[in-house]
DNA sequence: GATATTTCTGATTTCTAAGTCAGGAAATCC
DNA sequence: GGATTTCCTGACTTAGAAATCAGAAATATC
């Protein structure tokens, strides 16, 4: 979350501002942008409310600033998924797959503010697409077409396939709340995650498959 | 969503309380309790604001009334389901993801709210799960656990096999915004749907099967 | 270690949305 | 068709959260 662990930071500053961007994004996630007062972020910052105003404009600039910590996470996975252009289509959706659920463990906060701001629309998800989503999603779209053109997968329409999968994958880490409240799992339990991946990369993944192994 | 087509509705306010709970339904599923204004809702009914509380106390009674309306679909659900109890449980299991997706399709509020509160937690989401999808999830992992056991479908946990069904199936649909967005695909398309009910049915499911026909 | 700059805060203002209420209009009843 | 109840509304109050600001505290600079 921090933007460089190396360097001590330059100025006092950057540092609480770092921590303001870590508590909203935490609780943006959670809740969406409206459900969250400003209050709450400062106290979970540890700074009074009008520090926020100091280092951030307004709500909205507070929460896009949230979001372009997010950036940096997809931005690993694109590069992770370049080093492998070479490989067959299939396997570097099987790849991307595996990174979608490695990082939807490791920061929630990115698949619960696209199911949140996916459904509502307006301009946050406007914001959203131009910045964060949309890029990659059509990336991937366009290795899953690939991959049907290989014959590799069924030939589903692949911006379809590509979003199912998706929320298939995070679907669960989302619904946290929601798996407690009713069957009271934890979904941070080990072998509840063990199992999602099987489910996922093997299960669903292999229902898209031509020939299957 | 009106509650009995047949006799023409008693008094006059009962019709003008429907047009607003349905009004209200379809605005929090989209976007969520906080961000609905309850000017929102009546202009979308045709009333006045005050005209709200003059048929419900207040906004989260409003938004008891507009869930209770779900409890209907839910119910019909149940009494299809109740009708075939004598299939075998893989049999039961595939009807009730086929007709989760009709009434995804029907009514997108259900696979809303749940999304919405089921990542939130809070009040809203306890009030839900006891009288929504608590019962119905429950009776659905039960139905999963039995297909394993009679060695139908593949044992992953019951629980996570079915929330993860659920939100794949439910994923395309609520994200209808960022189809848009994203790819320019309108979710309503015939064939958009007619994808996704194969992708879901025969792919995703036929996944899990322990030998798929 | 005195000065200048940055960072932070309590108190206050502004804004927005929920909720109330008295009274007028419409429906219902006889 | 007049009386009575139900229904609805415009104008208002209240509550709460965002945003501002003057000045105090901390930090950096020399």
């Amino acid at each position: 979350m921090s933007q460089d662990l190396l360097s001590p930071p330059a100025r006092k500053g950057d540092r609480t501002a770092a921590r303001i961007r870590d508590a909203a994004l935490e609780l943006f996630s959670r809740l969406g942008f409206e459900r969250v007062m400003m209050g709450e972020i400062a106290a979970a910052a540890g700074v009074s409310q009008a520090t926020l105003h100091y280092h951030f404009q307004d709500k909205s600039q507070l929460w896009r600033a949230a979001m372009l910590q997010l950036r940096a996470v997809v931005a690993e996975e694109e590069r992770l998924l370049e080093a492998a252009t070479d490989a067959s289509a299939l396997t570097q959706l099987r790849m991307a797959m595996r990174l979608f659920l490695a990082i939807s463990w490791k920061h929630p906060a990115l698949g619960r503010i696209v199911a949140l701001e996916g459904m509502a629309g307006g301009e946050r998800l406007d914001w959203l697409d131009a910045h964060l989503i949309g890029p990659r999603n059509r990336r991937l779209a366009q290795l899953a077409q690939a991959a049907i053109d290989a014959g590799d997968l069924k030939p589903f329409p692949a911006a379809q396939l590509v979003i199912t999968l998706q929320a298939a994958g995070a679907g669960l880490i989302n619904l946290t709340p929601m798996m407690r409240a009713t069957f009271g799992i934890d979904t941070a339990a080990p072998d509840v995650r063990e199992a999602h991946e099987r489910m996922i990369l093997d299960a669903l993944l292999g229902g898209f498959l031509t020939h299957p192994n």
